[in-house]
DNA sequence: GTCTATATAGCGATAGAC
DNA sequence: GTCTATCGCTATATAGAC
């Protein structure tokens, strides 16, 4: 591959004796900054050990196979990461809900999503290198959170529409076309702005702009 | 990983002897087939060889390294794959925009993403692959290929700004707002949807939705 | 052009001492 | 809990016969 780049940075101290945990959470950590950057099958056990600053039996210790490290990082990000202080707890957003704010509903939401993405880069290239191996953390991840969300904003857009705010549209229809912006976006941000900037807009700007569209796009004209 | 699917359709004829141009282009349709399926690292020479029912000694005879091999995917689809009947040389799409007919402008070019990103799966794939390990094709076809839409479209936004037809956005963002519609709609499709169908919508409704929604949202009020 | 056979290196994983 | 040493396997890549 291209990246010949090293882990350089390692949040939790590297060698010296540790406990079991501490090393077990020493190794997760190492190895979900690993495979992120490389995916699971370019990522090797001994590349883990050297990180780590002790000998690949230890990582065999902890973890009996490769993929069994794998899942313990698929579980560890899809229940602490990924959905950690999901949209449907935020207060905010719950009362902007309860106030049928449109537009806070939908800024906040916005925000929300493109500061989280930004800030675990890793857990969203994780994502996607499991979706392109079908690695079954992917649907793992869709059932539990995804599809909540469709659930989340589709059924907001359908209360809308029976209180003639909302033109009829498709629910699902929407939340794609609004994910697709935000998903859109932060990809690009860590995928290839980082190079060739394409666009250059503070979260904020790019959550209200995108609100903007969509609200303009699917609010009956009256409502304006 | 979890897909221990095998590849059991080939496109060229396997076995029997065949020139060296054959031999090549089989070679590389079949490689195109499992890098896209598995990625870089996961495939193996092995299983190309096999693919074609030859010796992996001749995978080497005509691609010195592995990596050359993707190289010359990379090159393949860039040019020939990727960049085949991009939007600005589409007829309808040019008599679009003479017309300044917003809706046909931005419908075709819709249904001719969508439609592009459904022929050319394993060329999506290969280019999520590629952006994921940083590979250079991520970054070629992003210049030769993303950064023209932006100028593109970015530009027929901008004129219809001048004409008063569009309030005043960033164009860029208003690309970046529509190509997520559209791109994260067909890695839906493709990464996902398969299993669980959260949207279940043709490509013409698709086009006609993220269209209404978007022009709704930048066209002037009074121009609706 | 195609094969068999082989070189070489690195992989995941284990054994056993400390 | 940690190490060194090593196994068995598979990977990429090459040599040389047909």
């Amino acid at each position: 591959m291209a990246n010949e780049n090293e882990i350089t940075e390692t949040a939790v101290a590297v060698g010296s004796r540790m406990s079991g945990d501490e090393r077990r959470s020493q190794i997760l950590l190492i190895a979900i900054k690993l495979f992120s950057q490389k995916g699971f099958s370019a990522s090797t056990t001994k590349e883990i050990a050297r990180l780590a600053g002790i000998s690949e039996a230890m990582v065999f210790r902890h973890f009996a196979t490769k993929s069994e490290l794998y899942h313990a990082i698929l579980d560890y990000k899809a229940c602490e990461g990924g959905t950690k202080n999901p949209p449907w707890t935020n207060p905010v957003l719950k009362r902007a809900i309860e106030d049928k704010d449109d537009y806070a509903v939908f800024y906040n939401f916005a925000l929300g999503a493109l500061l989280h993405h930004k800030e675990d880069v890793d857990f969203m290239r994780l994502l996607f290198y499991a979706a392109l191996d079908e690695h079954e953390l992917s649907q793992m991840f869709f059932d539990q959170f995804v599809s909540r969300i469709y659930d989340f904003i589709g059924s907001y857009i359908r209360q809308r529409q029976a209180d003639g705010a909302i033109r009829e549209v498709e629910p699902r229809v929407v939340v794609r076309a609004f994910l697709g912006m935000l998903i859109h976006h932060s990809l690009n941000n860590i995928l290839w702005d980082k190079k060739r900037r394409l666009l250059d807009v503070t979260d904020e700007e790019a959550a209200k702009n995108f609100t903007e569209i969509l609200l303009k796009g699917v609010l009956k004209e009256k409502q304006q």
